[in-house]
DNA sequence: AATGAATGAGCTTTCATTCAT
DNA sequence: GATGAATGAAAGCTCATTCAT
């Protein structure tokens, strides 16, 4: 890479980070390119260099975080040595919410800014982002894996999802209606039953 | 009430219905004061002799709202006649995911702005919101109702109105992963489940 | 007039008479709303509270000064005691050049800014404009009063107007081709050879 | 020419026709830089190795697009076989109405921007524009041919042009006060009185 | 209690120009 | 000669908030 290569990468590095840091503390829209730019030490003009608005860079963020988690997931996945399908599951679920537990500013951000709009690119296999993290393609392997037929897996992945983005969220942040540690038996427990729900007899 | 008092609350309502229409159709961060005034008939200056400033009036109509659409399904439930809780809480989970169908700006606006800071005053009885209906009262009477004794009913009225809340609201204003009327029997049947989950053996 | 009213009024004139300073030096363009509210002594919000752009202010401003130098023009012509129209219509044109040599900045922004789509509203009677003074009126009245008639007054009107602005603004500001006062004599000749081809045989 | 010499011109035309699209579209203020040299696919810093600013590309364009309307006009006057000077001039004056009327964004292009400033240097045989077409020295020629002597040609030819430009632009344009063909019988009686004005007795 | 004129900090965005490569 | 990344001043405009009336 060369020289000016590699500093328009530190330059737009630097401009996803600032804008990260500020999402997550000030929120989307209490952010200006003020904040991010006066922190990233470049000129207001260069932000426009890289990214068409805050919202722009915001869906790159959120894209990229999201596959982050998930590939970090499924690396200690693949270390863990199970075979059962709940398990796997509720493996990657526990790790993503364990470092969501760690990370609370991230989690508040992918809570807010997450939309499904833009996350269904990080599970279209065909999307640009795909490349990070085939995410849609690796859920697939492992319920195909599992020799279990399921029925209707999008819209089983799809509840998963949501009941555990909703309810961790919840009480990890603000500790409602308990902690997530306690939690956690009845949220499982309850992905248990909707993976059974999906299986066909 | 004189003629000032229902003056004053005329004003007041101006104001909330203006609000509303704007973070409904608009969003919380994108409506203006002026837009609100404006269309409320009163000067600058009354907003702020009402409300302290638009996250009060935010905050304000999240309650009202929820309470009201709470009100409206328990109504229903009375004459229903039903005996089982499962049933008893589906129905009023379904009556809700009905009107908001009807009402997909009020959907938004409560999926976005309805936070368990906030929510947390329908349900406390001992709330000041409490007088529009208690709600919490309302649940743990139909709870002890059933003759069946629950463990952590808190954590399961939590879970419900989690996933509840966090597919409906996909499913109806994306589309994604399906239709609501799709996936309302893998929603009913996940909520039995989590019913289930928390009956006393 | 309260105080209010009163001050308001001071304030738009303060923006009107600041605008037009710049607008005559630096030209429409080169003109920013900074420039304009820092003269006028007001603060940034205030111009917006009274005009929609800088577009807005400089038509208002056309207009007005427009029909101020028409004003004086039929003012002095009142007491000038002539009767031949083509003597008067050129007292009037001469009136408006020997003022606009006194004030080339004025010139300068009326040849710039004034367009015909303008300045339409100067001449129509109906509109909201008329009120300063009604020019098409009095046009119409001093043809009628000179007993001949006119083959398409309105085009005799352009033509005068077109001929005498281009080739005065020339003349007395780049003092191309010649001085305004070498100009003169073949430019109001040429006015009344104008004049004469409008008059019906 | 050498390669690189031709390369050379290649991108200054490039240049200039990007520039003369972009004003007679957009106006020459509301074009940046960046729009030319998008356009015309050079890199920002080669503008500058070519022009000064936009201005300066400006002037050399009215100046080049002037020349050729003449040029173009006085072609079509040779084959013409017209013996009357007066016949000569509306001939003329009228080509390039006609051209203009089909190319209302040149005719606005050079309406704005056209000063005498600039054109002087059209109708001066000693500047350096004066090798694409001497205007000056035809008109003179054109003069002396017609057997007639002159009282002050220049002012002459002045009024000519500030007349027809200034009316045929309000017309062609916005059809104010009527459609260039309307105007056309007026418009070229006053030029005939023009000239005979300044035939010597 | 109600008004609405006035404020000015702060927003997003554009742009001519420079200069290291 | 040519490039285009970087700059930062400056543009137009919005807005929550204040306060004299």
């Amino acid at each position: 890479m060369s020289k000016i290569e590699s500093n328009k990468q530190k330059k737009r590095d630097s401009l996803l980070n600032a804008s990260f840091d500020f999402f997550m503390t000030k929120g989307l829209e209490k952010t200006s390119i003020s904040d991010i730019i006066e922190k990233a030490g470049v000129a207001k003009g260069t932000f426009y260099l890289y990214f068409k608005d805050k919202y722009d860079i915001r869906n790159k963020l959120v894209i990229h975080k999201s596959a982050q988690l998930f590939s970090s997931a499924y690396e200690a996945l693949q270390e863990a040595g199970l075979d059962n399908i709940q398990d796997k599951i509720i493996f990657v679920v526990d790790h993503i919410i364990e470092e969501l537990s760690d990370n609370k500013a991230l989690l508040t951000f992918l809570h807010k800014d997450l939309t499904w709009g833009i996350f269904r690119r990080v599970l279209d296999p065909h999307s640009p982002f795909a490349e990070e993290i085939n995410v849609g393609g690796i859920y697939k392997k492992l319920l195909e894996q599992s020799g279990v037929v399921f029925v209707e897996p999008d819209i089983m992945l799809f509840m998963i999802i949501e009941l555990a983005g909703a309810t961790s969220y919840s009480a990890i942040v603000d500790g409602i209606p308990c902690s997530i540690e306690d939690l956690k038996p009845y949220l499982y427990r309850s992905i248990k039953d909707i993976i059974n729900a999906h299986i066909q007899d």
